[in-house]
DNA sequence: CAACAAGCTGCGGGTTTACGCAAGACGGCG
DNA sequence: CGCCGTCTTGCGTAAACCCGCAGCTTGTTG
C-alpha cells in the first residue's frame, strides 16, 4: 500500500508522514509532493489510490489538484487536510467529489488520534470522515436553513469578479432583469440593508461591493475561491 | 534573556522554540502564546523585550497584536515569522513599526540558518533584518514606481469595504469630485480598463468591484487587511 | 516672479444600478 | 383542473457611478 502526501509546509509534511507510518503499518511506501501540481504528476505516475491532501497551497491548489486526479481516477481517496472550515473550501470541495468516492475532511487542529482514525477510516474501510465542524457548514450550505443556493452563490462570484449586470446576464444566459432580481436576494440573504441603513441616508453602502466584502469577512469567498473563479470567467471569455 | 513566541500552529511553535534555543544560549526563557491575545498578555506580564511573532493567526491576528504591544514598550524587539509576503501584510507591518525600533520580517520558507541568523541579528545586535522577498516589496510600495500612493491605497480600502463615494468623501473630508479623481487614478495603476475593454463593449467589467478583485488577486489587500479596515469603520461609524 | 505640475472642486451628461410594479411561465398539490 | 408559490422578464424611475472640461489653490523650480 502506497500513500502520497501533498502538502507544502515541511514541517506539516514530515508530520504527516509519521502519522501515517504510525496510523498505518500496512503501508509500505510514502510519496512526498510540495506543491498541486508535482502532486497530481506523481498520483499519476504511481497510480496511488491514497492521498492526503492540503487545501491551500501556492503553487497550485488542492482543490484543483484533486479534481484533476479524480477525473481521470474517480476511485481514488483523498483525505484533505487543511487549516481552515470557511464555506468557500467546503463547498470547493463538495462540488468536485466524485459519486460515491471515499473522501475525508481534517482540521489540522484535530488531535493525532483523530488524524489516524480517519487514516485507517478512510484507506481501510472506505468510509468518509468529515469533522464535525466541515459537516456543519456542509448541512447549512447544501440544505436551505440560511445557507446559499447555488443560483445565490453563482451570482455572488460573478460580482465579486467584477461583471456587469449585462455581462452575467449574457453569461449565465439570464435577462438582466433576472440577475438584477438575484442581486436583490443576494443582498438580503447577506444582511447588506441593515448595516447600512443606520438611520440617517448619510453613510449607505454600495450594496454590490459590501456584498463582496462581507462575503468575504463571513468566509463564503476566499482567495482560492476567487482565483478559481478568475481562471474560469478567462476561460468563458476565450470562447467569447 | 526571555523570548516570548506568538505563534497558533503547534507544530510551528515546537519548531520555533528549539530554533531560539539553538541560536541564543544567552536565553534562559522561553515562553509560548497561542493567538494575538495571549501574546499580548504575556507581553505585558512578562515585559519581555524579545518577540517571534506569526502573522495569520485566527484568534487575533500578528498585526494587531504587535501594535498594541508597541504601543506600550516602543523598544520592543519583534520578528514576524510569515507564510507570506503579502504586500497587504508588508504595508501593514511598516504602517505600525515606531521610528527606530530593531525588527524583522522572515518567511517561513527561509532555512534554518536564516532563522537563526536573524533571531541573533535583532536580538542581540538591535539590526533590522528584512527578508530580501518582502524587502522588494516594500522598496516598489513606498517608493512609486509602480508602487500604490498612500492615498490611493486609503480609497481603495474605501471602496473594498463598500463605502459609496459620498461616504467616502465624508470620511476622508473631500468633495465628490475629488473622491472620483482618485478612483480614476486607482483604475488607471490597477489595470482595470485594458482587461475589459477587449474589442467590443460587450462585456465590459463593473470598474469599482473589479479593481478590489484585482487587488486581491494581486495581494494588495487581503483578509486580515479587510478585516482591520472593517474594524476601523465601525470605530469610525460610532464616532458618527 | 513667472511658469509649471499636481491636486481639489463644480458642472454637465451618458451609463449603470437598484428596485417597485405587473404580466407571463413552470411545477406541484389538493 | 384551478390555485399558489417560485422564477423570469419588461417597463420605468431615481439614485449612483464614470468621466471630460475648466477654473482654483498649492508647492516647486528656473
Amino acid at each position: 500500500m502506497k500513500v502520497l502526501i501533498v502538502e507544502d509546509d515541511p514541517l506539516h509534511r514530515s508530520y504527516l508522514h509519521e502519522a501515517v507510518n504510525a496510523a498505518l503499518p500496512e503501508c509500505d511506501t510514502v510519496i512526498e509532493a510540495e506543491n498541486g501540481t508535482v502532486g497530481e504528476k506523481l498520483a499519476r505516475d504511481h497510480k496511488s489510490a491514497h492521498i492526503v491532501m492540503d487545501l491551500q497551497m501556492a503553487n497550485r491548489n488542492g482543490i484543483e489538484a484533486a479534481r484533476t486526479i479524480w477525473k481521470e481516477r474517480p476511485e481514488t481517496r483523498i483525505l484533505f487536510w487543511s487549516n481552515y472550515s470557511d464555506e468557500a473550501y467546503v463547498r470547493g470541495v463538495s462540488r468536485i467529489v466524485p459519486d460515491g468516492a471515499a473522501y475525508g475532511y481534517v482540521l489540522k487542529s484535530a488531535s493525532d488520534e483523530r488524524l489516524k482514525l480517519a487514516l485507517r477510516s478512510i484507506f481501510i474501510e472506505s468510509q468518509c470522515v468529515i469533522d464535525r465542524e466541515v459537516r456543519g457548514l456542509q448541512q447549512k450550505s447544501l440544505g436551505q436553513t440560511n445557507g446559499f443556493t447555488d443560483s445565490e452563490y453563482e451570482i455572488l462570484v460573478d460580482i465579486a469578479l467584477g461583471l456587469t449586470d449585462r455581462a452575467i446576464a449574457k453569461r449565465r444566459g439570464l435577462s438582466l432583469r433576472s440577475v438584477q432580481n438575484r442581486l436583490q436576494q443576494l443582498y438580503d440573504k447577506l444582511d447588506v440593508y441593515q448595516s447600512a441603513g443606520d438611520d440617517h441616508e448619510d453613510g449607505r453602502f454600495n450594496l454590490r461591493a459590501r456584498a463582496v466584502t462581507v462575503a468575504f469577512l463571513r468566509k463564503l469567498l476566499n482567495y482560492s475561491a476567487l482565483e478559481r473563479a478568475e481562471a474560469e470567467l478567462l476561460e468563458w471569455l476565450e470562447g467569447k
